[in-house]
DNA sequence: ATGGGTTGATAGAAGATGTCTATCGATGAT
DNA sequence: ATCATCGATAGACATCTTCTATCAACCCAT
């Protein structure tokens, strides 16, 4: 039965009947039968079939949210109930946006002295991507931006603030500077991340607001990518201050604090919004709380 | 899977695998079956044995918790697919004190004006059985005592306070009288419910803070025993206006309020504290809501 | 139009799981 | 000591699940 309702996850996340079945780990007709066994349990169709996937119908929606619940409280009392027997172990999934990614450490380090039998899978994602990973159960937490966009039904503890810096070379127009204006930074040719980040989308509304444009000259999905041509010193990008800092600065390249507006995020931890939390996510909670203090600032 | 977790909600409340395994429709080799495979799944005991039923292991004990939760989850999910098709429809199944039997009518009879296809079971318990069976997944919802002693995990709406009056011939002593007080019922020889009843014990409470004794005639777990021998107008009671009206009174009988201290317990609907309900308790409770107002005074 | 590629449904065989009856061993009461 | 009760176990049978192989419908490009 429970078996059943993943099939059902599955088929929410691929929207396809083959790929959702090589998630499950079986063949593609032992997937259909059992979405037809749910179905013939219902007495409804819960999915649009016509020759290919399209979609679920509106109890087909309705049995996927009770899915979520009932194969999420399932999986929950397993690490529960192995937690009981040997302490915190098993497996912490979690996604964060690039900008937040250097951070991550602040937490998994004393996670790890804690509870040493977990181990950490860490993706890098859009904002976006980390909710409907967190939605659909792939995820255990993530880490992305609590106040712009809207959230589902998820809980949220703030970490930290975001405050831009603009990365270049000390020798570049505005390298001697130790402050410039965002619209000063539009005048500037930037290395920036994709647009499909939320990062992006918030420089470009602090450039325009200061008048300017974004015309990045070079966009990527990597902050490595952008700092490593940041290093160069023929580049200037804009970063948050906390990975400008982890990347650490060479006495060529200077990290310039960008006033008026003084641009701040909060970046949190964000956990589904269900009670009670795996011991896992629960443990990761837990250290948020404690470490944010320390972050902020 | 999720048939096993309802062997161990069957086991938790038969305390006995083969009355367990009845329950659950299925042998004993069954039932043991299906629980050894848990506690496999699982990998520790769930539940103590030693040629009989010892109850659960901590572990064991956590499975309950979620099992109620997952359970009742799959049921309710069940129940919302089959309303979005067929309306509401299926069964409701209640449990009341008596003393607050005779004022289930004005729920059922609104509700089922307008759901007409739903059909009902309802009990007569005490409260500690009310919260039990609530508890056990076997009652949707329960009428019962809302403020006197603790209730678990569970919503309520008040329904209506419980006023108390003295039943009694209109030629016997006091049978005259428009008002009694508490110390003046005391002396009357009395049938009441048998101790296991929370009304009996409410109106113990209130015969000794007035002096008197609690020293019935005659006791018995049903309403209308007691009333039957209230008109023969040989033997009086105690009981709240509501039923006390309900029962009807003739020329002989009469219901004489009884002050100082006026004492009121307020009767409400509880449901489990679980969010979403199912669509059948929901609309109880939204009855509950509109009827409430009526009832009171 | 037509042919190749894709998608999900179907059929039938093999395997895994669930359930039953029958029986046993342990425990506790008389 | 004897009996009754309780839960575990064994073995047979049935059901359900899953697999491989194949099919029909559809889409798209030529």
């Amino acid at each position: 039965m429970i078996d059943k309702l993943e099939f059902i996850l599955a088929l929410a996340r691929e929207r396809h009947f083959g790929h959702a079945a090589e998630a499950c780990g079986v063949t593609q007709p032992t997937l259909s039968a059992g979405v037809k066994q749910l179905e013939e349990q219902m007495g409804v169709l819960l999915v649009n079939r016509g020759s290919r996937f399209q979609g679920f119908t509106p109890e087909g929606q309705r049995v996927l949210e009770w899915a979520r619940r009932i194969v999420g409280d399932s999986r929950t009392m397993r690490e529960e109930i192995n937690s009981l027997r040997h302490g915190l172990s098993g497996r912490l999934r979690l996604a964060a946006i690039p900008t937040a990614l250097a951070m991550v450490a602040a937490l998994t380090t004393p996670y790890r002295e804690k509870h040493p039998n977990v181990q950490f899978t860490i993706y890098s994602r859009t904002s976006i991507e980390v909710l409907e990973l967190l939605d659909n159960l792939e995820i255990d937490a993530g880490i992305t931006y609590v106040e712009n966009e809207p959230l589902g039904r998820v809980n949220t503890v703030p970490l930290y603030r975001e405050h831009y810096r603009l990365l270049t070379a000390a020798d570049a127009p505005l390298g001697n500077r130790d402050r410039v204006s965002w619209a000063e930074v539009a005048q500037v040719p930037l290395c920036l991340l994709t647009p499909d980040m939320q990062n992006r989308r918030i420089i470009d509304r602090l450039l325009k607001s200061a008048g300017g444009e974004s015309r990045p000259t070079l966009e990527s999905d990597s902050m490595i990518l952008l700092y490593s041509h940041v290093r160069t010193g023929r580049w200037a990008s804009v970063m948050p201050a906390k990975i400008a800092d982890t990347l650490g600065l060479t006495d060529t390249i200077r990290a310039i604090p960008i006033s008026e507006p003084e641009a701040v995020q909060t970046i949190g931890l964000v956990v589904p919004a269900r009670e009670p939390m795996t011991p896992i996510t629960a443990a990761l909670v837990a250290e948020a709380r404690r470490v944010a203090p320390q972050l902020s600032g």
